[in-house]
RNA sequence: GGGCGUGUGGCCUAGUCUGGAUAGGGCAUCGGGUUCCUAACCCGAGGGUCGGGGGUUCGAAUCCCCCCACGCCCGCCA
């Protein structure tokens, strides 16, 4: 599309206002640029106009009172881009649109556009969102797929913003987490420490063939864990394991392994909707020699140092890093790179394919971040990624989920969960459907509330983790919303509607809740521009609940199969429009579309 | 001790970047609504010193300073 064209319905009333008021106040003697009054410009409160400017500021700067001014810039104001009339309240200068004219164009871009309602003009720079990069040690619990929700969702956001984005996994398959795993299962079962096994005693009839692999591998992982902090030859072992990793010649099943636990870790975030499109493993980043090109540019930099054991470190104090961390370790004394070494190769590769590298990181990472920067920043790189951190997933009694600690909650078991109890739901509204649409219905649902609930929350914020609300198909959730657009559906299946319906007249769309539906339909792409621009993806999960309510109170309040015509082709077309609307909001946060539920 | 983040009715949360009109939702509680397109819904009621204090401003949940509380980080781990 030209970036001329119309996508945004409010588009042409703000821009007729922005400009039109910047002339008339700066012929008041007070300029106001047209970018710095679209900034002003409010959203009124509901039922007093669509717009609002506060005068207070420009009447001071002019020496005059804020109510004649406010007075005097609505008076005369020529309408245009769908105003109908401008008003003032106290200080208040009021812009109310033209209700038909903006239902009108709102329907007609929302049935023109289709599934790329919401969409913004495109864009040319590559944009790589990499995200939720676990380590392959075992099943994924609640507190770590915040990363994903947040990751999958901020790239679904940027592409409707416009930007070709690639989803990426960075694979730490080098390190002790994932050596640990090959160590392990590299010695017989009943040849294992006693302590792993019996910690990792799966249940009776489980086998590797009966559960999925990150959970079968991943059982002694937290065991061995344990182990390794006070068995110095377990210890010795794994060190070893890593050594043979880094120089590059991994045990024959290590990368198989990590494989199979990748696997099934992926398979349970596919659940909630989480894909990949990119997978890089660590181990290539050092057989393809790009770890050894970046140490060697690190040797150079400005505050490298040699350490006495033959350490690579860099004074970063004026980095601002903490005093105490001011110290960037880049190789060990035995000259092996550690994690924010291959970090920085990973993003130099990266910077090669992407001209905006987003990462999502949780917070116990944010150090990790400012030392990645720092490091790049010393060998000269211009391009800067770009971090989105997010707070953890915090349970009742304090602190986050932990494995280690006992509190924490696969992901999988709170699915398994959350489709059970919407299977129940399912089968006690819908007698007539097969088991098999039930069952896929209830994935859906189930999956919808998780991932919505989790979204919610501004990634600043704890999420505070209760199975109840998880598990919540009421109110501000997933399934709410996914209710909302059945709904709307169901209407149209009923009509005999397979797209909106052709020749309405706006004019028949009058009702307030009729009004203010259209009203909210039409904020979609601003929101979605919104969400790109500050990577607070949770707004879209904020404006999915204000649409489906909208949409439930029309739903209420007003008929459309048994309404009279015109009205009721009309009321058609605002259903049409909603579900389309609803549909979209849906994909951009990553609830199934359900047609029934 | 230092760094980063958070604190909004009983509970959860939006709004904070960019100060502006009665602080918007949800859960729970109480009271209503289904011969009618799916009640996973809708309507109404009660419930708020926006952690505390100070400052800036015509105006502060929002900006600045101090304090308190909570979370995370401060490894030649990742």
């Amino acid at each position: 599309m030209s970036s001329s064209a119309l996508w945004d319905p409010w588009a042409p009333a703000r821009s007729h206002i922005t400009t039109e008021l910047s002339r008339r106040l700066a012929a008041r003697g007070f300029p106001e640029s047209v970018e710095a009054l679209d900034r002003q410009l409010e959203d009124a409160p509901a039922g007093v106009a669509d717009f609002g400017y506060a005068t207070h500021r420009a009447a001071k700067s002019a020496g005059v009172p804020a109510d004649r001014l406010a007075a005097e810039m609505a008076e005369g104001f020529p309408l245009s881009g769908g105003l109908a009339r401008v008003t003032s309240d106290g200080a208040y200068v009021n812009f109310h649109a033209d209700t038909p004219r903006l239902v009108q164009s709102t329907l007609e871009l929302v049935f023109a556009r289709g599934p790329e309602y919401g969409r913004g003009p495109s864009r040319t720079e590559k944009a790589c969102v990499e995200h939720t990069s676990a380590n392959p040690t075992g099943p994924f619990h609640v507190g770590r797929v915040r990363n994903g929700i947040i990751g999958d969702t901020l790239a679904r956001v940027l592409r409707a913003a416009g930007f070709p984005v690639t989803t990426e996994y960075y694979i730490d398959d080098m390190g002790r987490q994932s050596a640990m795993i090959t160590w392990i299962w590299s010695i017989p079962v009943d040849q294992w420490p006693p302590s792993v096994r019996e910690g990792a005693q799966p249940p009776a009839g489980a086998s590797s063939t009966t559960e999925k692999a990150d959970r079968w591998y991943g059982r002694p992982y937290p065991f061995v864990s344990e182990l390794l902090k006070k068995d110095p030859a377990a210890a010795q072992g794994v060190a070893d394991l890593v050594r043979d990793l880094e120089s590059g010649h991994p045990p024959a099943r290590h990368r198989e392994l990590a494989q199979a636990v990748l696997d099934g870790m992926l398979a349970s975030l596919g659940r909630v909707g989480i894909r990949f499109d990119s997978f890089v493993w660590e181990s290539s980043l050092i057989q393809d020699g790009s770890v050894a090109r970046v140490i060697e540019r690190l040797r150079k930099a400005p505050h490298a140092v040699i350490e006495d054991n033959g350490a690579l470190v860099l004074d970063a104090r004026e980095y601002g890093l903490p005093k105490e961390t001011a110290k960037i370790v880049v190789t060990r004394g035995d000259g092996t790179s550690l994690y924010p070494t291959r970090d920085v190769a990973y993003h130099l590769q990266k910077f090669s394919r992407f001209a905006r590298v987003i990462d999502v990181l949780g917070q116990d990472h944010q150090l990790h971040a400012r030392t990645l920067a720092a490091m790049l920043a010393e060998i000269g790189e211009t391009q800067v990624p770009e971090f989105v951190i997010y707070q953890d997933i915090t349970v009742p009694e304090g602190g986050r989920m932990s494995t280690r600690k006992g509190r924490a909650v696969y992901l999988d078991d709170l699915l398994d969960e959350a489709v059970e109890r919407a299977k129940s739901e399912v089968l006690k509204r819908r007698e007539d459907l097969p088991a098999e649409q039930v069952a896929e219905i209830a994935e859906h649902v189930g999956a919808g509330a998780v991932r919505y609930h989790i979204l919610r929350v501004a990634p600043d914020k704890p999420v505070k983790f209760r199975w109840e609300e998880a598990l919540s198909f009421e109110g501000r959730s997933g399934p709410f919303v996914q209710y909302a657009y059945a709904r709307a559906a169901s209407i149209l299946r009923k009509a005999g509607l397979t797209g909106p319906p052709v020749g309405f007249n706006a004019d028949a769309i009058a009702g307030s809740e009729e009004t203010s539906l259209v009203r909210v339909l039409a904020r979609l792409p601003g929101t979605v521009q919104y969400a790109a621009r500050t990577a607070h993806v949770h707004t879209l999960a904020t404006y999915a609940h204000e649409v489906a309510e909208s949409f439930n109170r029309f739903y209420q309040s007003t008929p459309v199969l048994r309404a009279d015509e015109p009205v009721r082709t009309a009321r058609l077309a605002l259903v049409a429009a909603a579900r389309q609307t609803i549909g979209n909001v849906l994909d951009y946060v990553g609830l199934e579309r359900l047609e029934r539920m």
